[in-house]
DNA sequence: ATCCTACGATGGACTTTGTCTAAGTCAAGT
DNA sequence: ACTTGACTTAGACAAAGTCCATCGTAGGAT
Protein backbone atom coordinates (compact mmCIF):
# COMPACT_ATOMS: atom_id res chain seq x y z
CA UNK A 1 0.00 0.00 0.00
CA UNK A 2 2.90 1.96 0.38
CA UNK A 3 3.21 1.74 -3.16
CA UNK A 4 -0.37 3.71 -3.12
CA UNK A 5 0.93 6.82 -1.04
CA UNK A 6 4.10 6.96 -3.51
CA UNK A 7 1.95 6.93 -6.23
CA UNK A 8 -0.17 9.77 -5.27
CA UNK A 9 2.37 12.15 -3.87
CA UNK A 10 3.78 11.53 -7.48
CA UNK A 11 0.94 12.99 -8.39
CA UNK A 12 0.75 16.20 -6.38
CA UNK A 13 -1.09 14.67 -3.44
CA UNK A 14 -0.28 16.50 -0.56
CA UNK A 15 0.37 14.19 2.15
CA UNK A 16 -1.40 14.27 5.55
CA UNK A 17 -1.82 11.86 8.60
CA UNK A 18 -5.64 11.94 7.85
CA UNK A 19 -4.55 10.70 4.64
CA UNK A 20 -2.21 8.02 4.94
CA UNK A 21 -4.54 6.73 8.00
CA UNK A 22 -7.48 6.41 5.11
CA UNK A 23 -5.08 4.59 3.19
CA UNK A 24 -4.04 1.85 5.29
CA UNK A 25 -7.44 1.27 6.63
CA UNK A 26 -8.22 0.28 2.87
CA UNK A 27 -5.36 -1.90 2.58
CA UNK A 28 -5.77 -5.87 1.94
CA UNK A 29 -7.76 -7.91 -0.08
CA UNK A 30 -12.08 -8.25 -0.42
CA UNK A 31 -12.10 -5.62 1.58
CA UNK A 32 -15.47 -3.46 1.16
CA UNK A 33 -15.78 -1.11 3.67
CA UNK A 34 -18.53 1.77 4.26
CA UNK A 35 -17.44 5.27 5.04
CA UNK A 36 -18.60 4.95 8.15
CA UNK A 37 -16.50 1.56 8.70
CA UNK A 38 -13.33 3.06 7.57
CA UNK A 39 -14.16 6.14 10.28
CA UNK A 40 -14.72 3.96 13.26
CA UNK A 41 -11.17 2.11 12.07
CA UNK A 42 -9.10 5.27 11.36
CA UNK A 43 -10.60 6.69 14.51
CA UNK A 44 -8.22 3.90 16.21
CA UNK A 45 -5.07 4.69 15.37
CA UNK A 46 -5.43 8.75 14.62
CA UNK A 47 -8.48 9.74 17.14
CA UNK A 48 -9.46 13.39 16.15
CA UNK A 49 -9.88 12.24 12.45
CA UNK A 50 -13.47 13.84 11.75
CA UNK A 51 -15.90 11.86 9.25
CA UNK A 52 -15.97 14.81 6.34
CA UNK A 53 -12.11 14.63 5.86
CA UNK A 54 -13.31 10.55 5.55
CA UNK A 55 -15.51 11.41 3.38
CA UNK A 56 -13.50 13.69 1.56
CA UNK A 57 -10.66 11.60 1.06
CA UNK A 58 -12.60 8.44 0.13
CA UNK A 59 -14.18 10.41 -3.07
CA UNK A 60 -10.69 12.01 -3.82
CA UNK A 61 -9.23 8.33 -4.03
CA UNK A 62 -12.28 7.52 -5.92
CA UNK A 63 -11.57 10.81 -8.78
CA UNK A 64 -8.26 9.31 -8.81
CA UNK A 65 -9.56 5.75 -10.03
CA UNK A 66 -7.44 4.21 -6.52
CA UNK A 67 -10.54 2.74 -5.42
CA UNK A 68 -13.82 2.19 -6.57
CA UNK A 69 -17.31 2.76 -5.37
CA UNK A 70 -19.63 -0.11 -4.93
CA UNK A 71 -23.56 -0.41 -3.88
CA UNK A 72 -24.18 -3.60 -3.10
CA UNK A 73 -27.44 -2.74 -0.69
CA UNK A 74 -29.11 0.04 -1.02
CA UNK A 75 -27.51 1.21 2.38
CA UNK A 76 -23.75 3.05 2.62
CA UNK A 77 -21.89 2.84 -0.01
CA UNK A 78 -18.31 0.27 0.19
CA UNK A 79 -15.06 1.15 -1.23
CA UNK A 80 -13.14 -1.20 -2.59
CA UNK A 81 -9.31 -0.56 -3.23
CA UNK A 82 -8.93 -3.33 -5.60
CA UNK A 83 -9.27 -1.13 -8.25
CA UNK A 84 -6.45 -1.84 -10.80
CA UNK A 85 -7.90 -5.81 -11.67
CA UNK A 86 -11.74 -5.49 -13.40
CA UNK A 87 -13.94 -7.40 -11.41
CA UNK A 88 -17.63 -7.79 -10.37
CA UNK A 89 -19.59 -8.54 -6.95
CA UNK A 90 -21.01 -11.58 -5.32
CA UNK A 91 -23.33 -11.43 -1.95
CA UNK A 92 -25.10 -12.50 0.13
CA UNK A 93 -27.98 -11.77 0.14
CA UNK A 94 -28.76 -12.51 4.21
CA UNK A 95 -25.40 -11.57 5.69
CA UNK A 96 -24.10 -8.99 3.05
CA UNK A 97 -20.56 -10.64 2.68
CA UNK A 98 -19.38 -9.45 -0.40
CA UNK A 99 -16.64 -11.41 -2.96
CA UNK A 100 -15.01 -10.16 -5.15
CA UNK A 101 -15.60 -12.40 -8.57
CA UNK A 102 -13.77 -12.74 -12.28
CA UNK A 103 -16.72 -14.08 -14.48
CA UNK A 104 -16.00 -15.42 -18.11
CA UNK A 105 -16.72 -13.40 -20.97
CA UNK A 106 -17.60 -9.80 -21.57
CA UNK A 107 -20.70 -8.58 -20.55
CA UNK A 108 -20.27 -5.63 -22.54
CA UNK A 109 -20.56 -7.67 -25.66
CA UNK A 110 -23.74 -8.83 -24.28
CA UNK A 111 -25.48 -5.96 -25.42
CA UNK A 112 -26.87 -5.78 -28.70
CA UNK A 113 -26.35 -2.63 -30.86
CA UNK A 114 -29.95 -2.25 -31.33
CA UNK A 115 -30.54 -2.44 -28.11
CA UNK A 116 -28.44 0.90 -27.12
CA UNK A 117 -30.73 3.42 -28.31
CA UNK A 118 -27.96 5.20 -29.25
CA UNK A 119 -26.05 5.31 -26.09
CA UNK A 120 -22.62 5.46 -25.87
CA UNK A 121 -21.93 2.62 -24.00
CA UNK A 122 -18.67 2.42 -21.62
CA UNK A 123 -19.25 0.34 -18.46
CA UNK A 124 -20.96 -1.96 -16.82
CA UNK A 125 -21.49 -3.67 -13.26
CA UNK A 126 -22.79 -6.90 -12.08
CA UNK A 127 -23.48 -7.94 -8.85
CA UNK A 128 -24.66 -11.93 -8.25
CA UNK A 129 -26.80 -12.21 -5.47
CA UNK A 130 -26.93 -15.76 -3.12
CA UNK A 131 -26.49 -17.39 -0.15
CA UNK A 132 -23.35 -18.01 1.19
CA UNK A 133 -22.04 -21.18 2.44
CA UNK A 134 -22.07 -19.64 6.50
CA UNK A 135 -25.54 -18.44 5.58
CA UNK A 136 -26.89 -21.75 4.05
CA UNK A 137 -25.39 -24.35 6.63
CA UNK A 138 -27.39 -22.12 9.85
CA UNK B 1 -53.09 -1.27 -15.67
CA UNK B 2 -56.55 -2.04 -14.07
CA UNK B 3 -55.49 -5.77 -14.73
CA UNK B 4 -52.98 -4.88 -11.95
CA UNK B 5 -55.61 -3.59 -9.93
CA UNK B 6 -57.55 -6.79 -10.64
CA UNK B 7 -55.01 -8.81 -9.88
CA UNK B 8 -54.44 -7.30 -6.83
CA UNK B 9 -57.80 -7.34 -5.47
CA UNK B 10 -57.94 -11.21 -6.07
CA UNK B 11 -55.05 -11.81 -3.44
CA UNK B 12 -57.51 -9.99 -1.20
CA UNK B 13 -55.64 -6.18 -1.28
CA UNK B 14 -58.29 -3.67 0.18
CA UNK B 15 -58.96 -1.67 -2.68
CA UNK B 16 -58.04 2.07 -1.32
CA UNK B 17 -57.89 5.51 -3.00
CA UNK B 18 -54.44 6.00 -2.06
CA UNK B 19 -53.35 2.29 -3.22
CA UNK B 20 -55.19 3.11 -6.98
CA UNK B 21 -53.32 6.36 -7.36
CA UNK B 22 -50.29 4.61 -6.72
CA UNK B 23 -50.79 2.13 -8.62
CA UNK B 24 -52.17 4.45 -11.33
CA UNK B 25 -49.05 6.59 -11.59
CA UNK B 26 -47.09 3.75 -11.94
CA UNK B 27 -48.39 2.50 -15.34
CA UNK B 28 -46.65 3.10 -18.50
CA UNK B 29 -43.19 1.68 -20.24
CA UNK B 30 -40.05 3.14 -18.99
CA UNK B 31 -41.22 4.01 -15.77
CA UNK B 32 -38.60 5.09 -13.14
CA UNK B 33 -40.12 7.01 -10.55
CA UNK B 34 -38.33 7.14 -7.20
CA UNK B 35 -40.90 6.90 -4.11
CA UNK B 36 -40.59 10.75 -3.99
CA UNK B 37 -41.73 11.74 -7.41
CA UNK B 38 -44.28 9.06 -6.87
CA UNK B 39 -45.73 10.58 -3.78
CA UNK B 40 -45.49 14.24 -6.26
CA UNK B 41 -47.48 12.75 -9.11
CA UNK B 42 -50.22 10.88 -6.61
CA UNK B 43 -50.48 13.86 -4.85
CA UNK B 44 -51.73 15.91 -7.73
CA UNK B 45 -54.60 13.56 -7.40
CA UNK B 46 -55.19 13.08 -4.30
CA UNK B 47 -53.99 15.59 -2.41
CA UNK B 48 -53.60 14.29 1.03
CA UNK B 49 -52.15 11.04 0.52
CA UNK B 50 -49.01 10.70 2.82
CA UNK B 51 -45.69 9.65 2.27
CA UNK B 52 -45.70 7.47 4.70
CA UNK B 53 -48.57 5.24 2.42
CA UNK B 54 -46.62 5.83 -0.43
CA UNK B 55 -43.48 4.08 0.82
CA UNK B 56 -45.73 0.84 2.13
CA UNK B 57 -48.07 1.16 -0.93
CA UNK B 58 -44.54 0.64 -3.56
CA UNK B 59 -43.23 -1.82 -0.81
CA UNK B 60 -46.16 -3.80 -0.88
CA UNK B 61 -46.17 -3.84 -4.68
CA UNK B 62 -42.73 -5.26 -4.67
CA UNK B 63 -43.17 -7.82 -1.96
CA UNK B 64 -45.96 -8.73 -4.57
CA UNK B 65 -43.83 -9.05 -7.10
CA UNK B 66 -45.92 -6.31 -9.28
CA UNK B 67 -43.02 -3.86 -9.33
CA UNK B 68 -38.99 -3.83 -9.56
CA UNK B 69 -37.09 -2.07 -6.98
CA UNK B 70 -33.97 -0.37 -8.77
CA UNK B 71 -31.41 1.65 -7.56
CA UNK B 72 -29.22 2.92 -10.53
CA UNK B 73 -27.87 5.60 -8.78
CA UNK B 74 -26.83 5.85 -5.17
CA UNK B 75 -29.68 8.12 -4.62
CA UNK B 76 -33.01 6.97 -4.53
CA UNK B 77 -34.34 4.14 -5.28
CA UNK B 78 -37.06 4.00 -7.95
CA UNK B 79 -39.68 1.59 -8.82
CA UNK B 80 -40.53 -0.20 -12.29
CA UNK B 81 -43.95 -1.70 -12.77
CA UNK B 82 -42.01 -3.58 -15.82
CA UNK B 83 -42.10 -6.67 -13.63
CA UNK B 84 -42.72 -9.55 -15.74
CA UNK B 85 -40.48 -9.35 -18.63
CA UNK B 86 -36.61 -9.81 -17.31
CA UNK B 87 -34.17 -7.03 -18.74
CA UNK B 88 -31.50 -4.94 -17.56
CA UNK B 89 -31.25 -1.14 -17.71
CA UNK B 90 -28.97 1.22 -19.00
CA UNK B 91 -28.30 4.26 -17.37
CA UNK B 92 -27.14 7.78 -18.95
CA UNK B 93 -24.14 8.90 -16.27
CA UNK B 94 -24.58 12.90 -17.00
CA UNK B 95 -28.51 13.10 -17.04
CA UNK B 96 -30.15 9.67 -15.01
CA UNK B 97 -31.99 8.50 -18.04
CA UNK B 98 -32.74 5.20 -18.04
CA UNK B 99 -33.98 2.80 -20.43
CA UNK B 100 -34.91 -0.74 -20.24
CA UNK B 101 -32.65 -3.05 -22.32
CA UNK B 102 -32.80 -7.21 -23.23
CA UNK B 103 -29.17 -8.19 -23.28
CA UNK B 104 -28.09 -11.40 -24.93
CA UNK B 105 -26.84 -14.48 -23.00
CA UNK B 106 -27.25 -14.89 -19.32
CA UNK B 107 -25.38 -13.39 -17.45
CA UNK B 108 -25.78 -16.09 -14.46
CA UNK B 109 -24.03 -18.64 -16.85
CA UNK B 110 -21.01 -16.44 -16.72
CA UNK B 111 -19.81 -17.21 -13.64
CA UNK B 112 -17.96 -20.47 -13.52
CA UNK B 113 -18.50 -22.83 -10.62
CA UNK B 114 -14.57 -22.00 -8.88
CA UNK B 115 -15.64 -18.39 -8.95
CA UNK B 116 -19.19 -19.39 -6.70
CA UNK B 117 -16.57 -19.48 -3.38
CA UNK B 118 -20.01 -21.79 -2.49
CA UNK B 119 -22.53 -19.60 -2.92
CA UNK B 120 -25.84 -20.89 -4.14
CA UNK B 121 -26.41 -17.90 -6.90
CA UNK B 122 -29.80 -17.32 -7.71
CA UNK B 123 -29.90 -13.67 -9.17
CA UNK B 124 -27.76 -11.26 -11.13
CA UNK B 125 -28.16 -7.49 -11.61
CA UNK B 126 -26.38 -5.40 -14.64
CA UNK B 127 -26.14 -1.73 -15.34
CA UNK B 128 -24.85 -0.50 -18.26
CA UNK B 129 -23.59 2.80 -18.06
CA UNK B 130 -22.97 5.23 -21.12
CA UNK B 131 -23.97 8.45 -22.53
CA UNK B 132 -27.31 8.84 -24.16
CA UNK B 133 -28.12 10.82 -27.49
CA UNK B 134 -29.18 14.08 -25.97
CA UNK B 135 -25.99 14.65 -23.88
CA UNK B 136 -23.98 13.41 -25.94
CA UNK B 137 -24.99 15.96 -28.83
CA UNK B 138 -24.89 18.39 -26.28
C1' DA C 1 15.63 26.38 10.68
C1' DT C 2 11.83 29.43 10.14
C1' DC C 3 8.14 31.61 7.76
C1' DC C 4 4.11 31.74 4.49
C1' DT C 5 0.27 30.41 2.40
C1' DA C 6 -2.71 27.64 -0.07
C1' DC C 7 -4.51 23.34 0.60
C1' DG C 8 -6.49 20.27 3.87
C1' DA C 9 -9.11 19.19 8.31
C1' DT C 10 -12.68 20.13 11.56
C1' DG C 11 -17.32 19.91 13.55
C1' DG C 12 -21.69 21.11 13.35
C1' DA C 13 -25.70 22.38 10.76
C1' DC C 14 -28.23 20.80 7.04
C1' DT C 15 -30.32 17.69 3.35
C1' DT C 16 -32.07 13.55 1.48
C1' DT C 17 -34.09 9.21 1.80
C1' DG C 18 -36.48 6.22 4.35
C1' DT C 19 -38.70 4.01 8.78
C1' DC C 20 -41.64 3.94 12.81
C1' DT C 21 -45.54 4.87 15.82
C1' DA C 22 -49.84 6.22 17.92
C1' DA C 23 -54.10 7.63 16.75
C1' DG C 24 -57.71 8.24 13.51
C1' DT C 25 -60.36 6.42 9.23
C1' DC C 26 -62.64 3.45 6.16
C1' DA C 27 -63.50 -0.97 2.96
C1' DA C 28 -65.94 -4.82 3.00
C1' DG C 29 -68.24 -8.69 5.22
C1' DT C 30 -72.45 -9.59 8.08
C1' DA D 1 -75.98 0.11 9.06
C1' DC D 2 -72.62 -1.79 12.02
C1' DT D 3 -68.25 -3.68 13.20
C1' DT D 4 -63.65 -4.66 12.83
C1' DG D 5 -59.24 -5.01 11.50
C1' DA D 6 -56.63 -3.35 7.89
C1' DC D 7 -55.20 1.08 6.06
C1' DT D 8 -53.73 6.02 6.37
C1' DT D 9 -51.88 10.01 8.53
C1' DA D 10 -48.59 13.45 10.46
C1' DG D 11 -44.74 13.98 12.48
C1' DA D 12 -40.77 12.32 15.01
C1' DC D 13 -36.80 9.80 14.18
C1' DA D 14 -32.65 7.67 11.90
C1' DA D 15 -28.93 6.82 8.63
C1' DA D 16 -25.94 8.45 5.09
C1' DG D 17 -23.92 12.07 3.17
C1' DT D 18 -22.94 17.22 1.93
C1' DC D 19 -21.75 21.97 2.94
C1' DC D 20 -19.54 25.77 5.07
C1' DA D 21 -16.85 28.90 7.97
C1' DT D 22 -12.92 28.52 10.44
C1' DC D 23 -8.65 26.65 12.00
C1' DG D 24 -4.36 23.99 11.20
C1' DT D 25 -0.42 22.42 8.73
C1' DA D 26 2.62 20.38 4.69
C1' DG D 27 5.96 21.66 2.11
C1' DG D 28 8.11 25.20 -0.80
C1' DA D 29 10.57 29.68 -0.29
C1' DT D 30 13.88 32.34 2.26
Amino acid sequence: MSDLLERLRGRGWRMTAQRRVVAEVLDGDHVHLTADEVHARAVTKLPEISRATVYNTLGELVTLGEVLEVSTDRRAKRYDPNAHRPHQHLVCAQCGAIRDVHPAGDPLADLPADERFGFVVSAVEVTYRGVCPNCAGA
